[in-house]
RNA sequence: GGACGAUUAGCUCAGUUGGCAGAGCGCUGGCCUCACAUGCCAGAGGUCACUGGUUCAAGUCCAGUAUCGUCCACCA
């Protein structure tokens, strides 16, 4: 008994549906995940977006991927896990808080750390489930009772564990080296935080007694205690090892002049003077001469009492006020204009200075030995394979990672200084006196890098360094989805720590995806004004049509450029695949699901076989993170054979069935293919699929949780598929010569049609088909000529002969004709050419040559009968 | 300085193992045909950046050039 069906409406309405499916699959927890299934393990770990963001249209990329990979792997059986969560972004913050602080005329010392951190957690909590609730509504099924948070206990815990065993282990230790400081922020900064810009700078030309250099920094050669030349540049050899006086802006200066393989003897006057305190080569130089370092440059960016007459002074200012002063007293020799890059803090863009202080670090090189033959071996794979390469280089030439940062916001670093006997104490639990004597300990004030937790996220999510349920059934985790862009920062460190902390690889899979543009291919930037808001897509053109818009932009190239365009395209495919299910639907009156649903015809084998065909593609584009192979082959599935041919066709046995069983039969091909394309389609479009699956015959309670369609070998019909062609073409030609000869689409046409004996069979038992589709009456002749006025068509190595009567003139078939002709004599010429290289006929396969000579005798016949065809017209018999 | 990517239809881009160049949008013509005008039918439009090479056969493989882009790098 089927209930009378309620009108649905012609547009598919994406807000209400929406808002309906992802409260109810939360409800009945099937986001959840078990690790006590037998089931097969599937878990992807979610790159944790920073707690104060909201989302952005990469983020939006990143988690439809892998929601897509999470629901198929669901659907297909297997125990899935996606873990949610957020980074407390330590640097990443902090420049947001000081900027409301400076608004307030403030800054983070006049608050305090305990004030700040309170801010900080104040600004956590407000603006830390934005993301979350984001995520939601774009459909992401993650397992939301396991949301963590890079700062929260557990991760906390395992924080200390990874620091306490690296520096038990002597990977962990403290240094004074040059690093790279942010005046700004107030924070040294690890290498690959510091971006390079090109700038226009001066190079300044100074004369140091007998020798001249070229700077871009004057103002530190307040610093400089040594002059370095190359040790086999002849004309400085004279002065190598001595010591000079030199004349400088503030009395006489001494340095020593030192030979070095570091001085490019090409470069400026192949002389650079030594400046250990602010220059990372130059520090290294100083180390190896032993040139002591003088710091005239402060942590705040501002000179200090060493630099003498120019102490307070900004170091910008200084650079200005110095090098009047030199040429003042003489000592410019010439100013050129030059451009080079400088340092720039990725966070607050503010110019680097190499100072040296003392810091943390990780010994990384071991681990970047490990984690390099991890994805040689084949433990973890990188897709795109190209990244493989960029990954190498950056493990192979890896230096010391500095960890400590001067913020206050995240992991305080576990280490402890005792001021009586100066020891130093790194442990799992706070210690308040010193083990050694009782002394009073000083907690290190600094963090960690945000990175360092970062890099521990894919099992200290999962419970480590706790041997939990969750690290044993999920854990190596199955797939790292992530943009390109942070494969060093994060991918390459959760790669060393993950390896070296659990001896097994964090992910067996890196599928490293491209980075959204605007629709002009620029970076997106609030600066630029050009961010697409993906709620704003969302809200304009549903959540489906988004989320499948981007699956089928995300080839595997450097970027995706987003347009409404093409959301609006894909939004145009939701309502198509509503008004196909409408179409169905609408006709299911006195359908038996336990009736006759034997062979659908020819017809119904054939979009059963596209189906499989479908599937397969999809599954194999899902397998090798094709997302828009995958996204390709459905839509063209649904949309040109199913929509297009099938539902066409299907309308003439649902409307005038010639028989009870013959619409059971078509009502059931139609039921299970769209049921079917719609399991296949969920993954992708999670709202709609489930919408009209429930409204369609189905078992089960949700299609998230029904199976995910296999291919059936059965059901792969290339006798359909070859037959189903031949009508195709059949009625394609007879449209054809429709819309060129500008017939209108109402006019019944004659058509005579000689099949050649091998399209008899299906050609006679499919009249009806072409008639209906092609609009025409149809008679079929084996011995049939081409009637005066009528136009023609090739079907193959059958003849199709439409009766144009008076209807048209016959200019337009000339033309066609000609056209025709034009293209089968190109195509004769060229295969005739090909065929008549004995290098060809000889060396290529034989299939190759065969299927040529085949290609040639068709065009050979086509052309004799498009010619007399011409002929007869140019007769005037038309 | 090194590495990597891109260059294919008017636009945005696919094209995995070499074997008849594809999609979406846009354009042209015709249609409100009882699922859908967010639609249907038909059509036009490519020297696959350039130069060589390998091959019976190159958008695809190799070498190089040009232009654009990205990343890495201690030439001050």
């Amino acid at each position: 008994m089927t209930p009378a069906p309620a009108p649905i409406a012609d547009r598919y309405d994406p807000v209400a549906v929406e808002a309906r499916w992802y409260p109810e699959w939360e409800r009945r927890n099937y986001f959840r995940a078990d690790p006590a299934s037998p089931k097969p393990a599937y878990c992807i770990v979610i790159p944790p977006p920073n707690v104060t963001g909201s989302l952005h249209v990469g983020h939006a990329l990143d988690n439809t991927l892998q929601d897509i990979l999470i629901r198929t792997k669901r659907m297909d059986g297997f125990n899935t896990l996606w873990v949610p969560g957020t980074d407390h972004a330590s640097i990443a913050v902090h420049v947001i808080l000081e900027r409301q602080l400076e608004a307030e005329g403030k800054t983070r010392h006049d608050l305090g750390r305990e004030a700040f951190l309170e801010r900080a957690w104040a600004w956590k909590e407000e603006s830390g489930g934005t993301i979350i609730r984001q995520l939601k509504r774009l459909g992401a099924s993650c397992d939301w009772s396991r949301l963590r948070f890079t700062m929260d206990e557990g991760l906390s815990r395992a924080v200390r564990e990874a620091f306490v065993r690296l520096y038990d282990e002597g990977l962990i230790y403290r240094d004074d080296y040059i690093v790279n400081w942010c005046p700004r922020c107030q924070t040294v900064l690890a290498d690959l935080e510091v971006e390079r810009e090109e700038r226009d700078a001066e190079f300044v030309y100074i004369k140091y007694g007998p020798l001249t250099l070229g700077t871009v920094r004057p103002e530190t050669k307040l610093g400089d205690t040594g002059l370095a030349v190359h040790p086999n540049d002849p004309r400085y050899a004279q002065y190598v090892g001595r010591t000079l006086e030199i004349p400088s802006v503030d009395g006489t200066v001494s340095v020593r002049v030192v030979a070095d393989e570091a001085v490019d003897p090409e470069f400026g006057t192949g002389v650079i003077k030594v400046t250990p305190g602010h220059d990372p080569v130059d520090f290294e130089i100083g180390r190896r001469h032993n040139l002591p370092i003088r710091t005239v440059i402060g942590f705040d960016g501002k000179m200090t009492a060493a630099a003498g007459r120019y102490a307070g002074l900004d170091r910008f200012e200084t650079r200005r006020r110095i090098v009047a002063d030199m040429q003042a007293l003489g000592l410019v020799e010439r100013i050129e204009p030059y451009r080079h890059a400088v340092g720039l803090c990725y966070r607050c863009k503010t110019v680097v200075e190499p100072l040296v202080s003392k810091q943390w670090y990780v010994n990384v090189k071991p681990l970047a030995e490990v984690a390099l033959a991890a994805a040689h071996d084949g433990r973890i794979t990188i897709t795109p394979a190209g990244w493989t390469k960029t990954y190498d280089q950056w493990m192979e030439g890896i230096r010391p990672w500095c960890i400590s940062r001067q913020l206050w916001w995240g992991h305080r670093i576990p280490a402890w200084y005792c001021d009586r006997d100066g020891s130093v104490h790194v442990s799992r639990t706070d210690l308040s006196a010193c083990p050694q004597c009782g002394g009073i300990l000083r907690q290190d004030p600094d963090v960690l890098d945000t990175w360092f937790s970062s890099g521990l996220w894919p099992f200290s999510t999962l419970g480590w360094p706790d041997e939990t349920a969750e690290l044993r059934t999920y854990y190596p985790t199955s797939v790292l989805v992530t943009g390109f862009d942070i494969i060093f920062f994060w991918v390459a460190r959760m790669a060393m720590l993950g390896l070296h902390l659990t001896k097994q690889e964090p992910f067996r899979d890196v599928y490293l995806h491209a980075l959204v543009r605007d629709a002009e291919g620029q970076k997106m930037s609030k600066s630029r004004g050009n961010v697409v808001d993906p709620l704003a897509l969302m809200t304009k053109y549903g959540t489906d049509a988004f989320r499948f818009t981007l699956a089928a932009v995300a080839a595997q190239g450097r970027d995706i450029r987003i347009s409404d365009e093409r959301v609006e395209g894909y939004r145009n495919f939701a309502n198509k695949l509503w008004n196909a299910a409408r179409l169905v639907l609408s006709n299911l009156d006195g359908y038996d699901p336990a009736g006759d649903t034997g062979p659908a015809g020819l017809p119904g084998r054939w979009i059963h076989s596209r189906l499989q065909s479908t599937i397969a593609s999809v599954r194999e584009g899902l397998d090798a993170y094709r997302f828009n192979d995958a996204a390709g082959a459905i839509y063209h599935f649904l949309w040109n054979d199913f929509c297009d041919w099938y539902l066409e066709i299907a309308k003439g046995s649902l409307y005038r069935a010639g028989s009870p069983g013959e619409r059971n039969r078509v009502q059931h091909t139609l039921v299970t293919v769209l049921e079917t394309t719609l399991r296949l389609l969920h993954p992708f479009m999670p709202f709609i699929t489930e919408e009209v699956w429930q409204r369609l015959p189905h078992e089960g309670e949700s299609i998230m949780v029904a199976s995910y369609p296999r291919p059936v070998a059965a059901a792969v019909a290339p006798d359909a598929e070859r037959e189903m062609a031949v009508l195709v073409q059949a009625i394609t030609a007879v449209r054809n010569i429709r819309g060129e000869m500008r017939i209108t689409p109402g006019a019944m046409l004659d058509v005579l049609l000689r099949p050649a004996p091998e399209h008899g069979d299906v050609l006679h038992a499919h009249r009806s088909l072409v008639e209906a589709l092609a609009r025409c009456r149809l008679t079929l002749d084996p011995r049939a000529s081409r009637p005066p006025g009528s136009a023609l068509a090739i079907v193959g190595p059958s003849e199709l002969y439409v009766m144009l009567g008076g209807v048209v003139d016959f200019a337009g078939e000339r033309l066609r004709l000609d056209k025709e002709i034009r293209r089968a004599s190109e195509q004769i010429a060229f295969l005739e050419a090909k065929l008549g290289r004995p290098d060809f006929v000889e060396r290529a396969p034989a299939d190759v040559v065969a299927k040529e000579r085949e290609r040639l005798d068709e065009q050979r016949r086509l052309l004799a009968k498009l010619q007399a065809s011409r002929a007869s017209i140019a007769e005037g018999r038309g």
